[in-house]
DNA sequence: CTGTAGACTGGCGTCGACG
DNA sequence: CCGTCGACGCCAGTCTACA
């Protein structure tokens, strides 16, 4: 599957395990709010300087963000 | 420390392990030798897509890519 | 609160050339 | 084999607005 899909959607699982909106969390990451929308939907090939910002604002490491099976190969 | 630099220096790190030069991975993972200096060096805010190809070049799991202390936290 | 659309700027990623 | 430079097209990331 798409990798620009496997991060929107594990982003988009600890979003909600945190309860935060997608603006809340995009407040948070310091990126615009529409841009979320589209990470989370698997539409936007993020860069990783914005992606850290996001896992950071997930309070995760880059490590654990990646330790789950759809990254296990 | 920049995450473009522990980015570049782990995929060094797992290129020397392998054996190739920076042209060969470069080649692998198709992508722009000189933009795979770049990289390696911290130079370059690369995207997911094109990290993934390189992580595939150097045959390892996006897991395991980010199962390295400098992404621990 | 989330999604989509359109317009915009900077920088990603390519390429050829040279040391 | 590696690093750097300059030129360039295209898309990442922002922002406003509407549903």
């Amino acid at each position: 599957m798409d990798i620009k899909l496997k991060v929107g959607q594990r982003i988009k699982e600890l979003r909600l395990q945190l309860g935060l909106s997608q603006e809340a969390l995009a407040n948070k990451a310091d990126v615009d709010r529409t841009y979320m929308t589209d990470v989370e939907n698997g539409r936007r090939n993020i860069s990783v300087e914005v992606l850290e910002r996001i896992i950071m604002a997930l309070e995760i490491s880059y490590a654990d963000f990646f330790n789950a099976k759809e990254f296990m190969k």
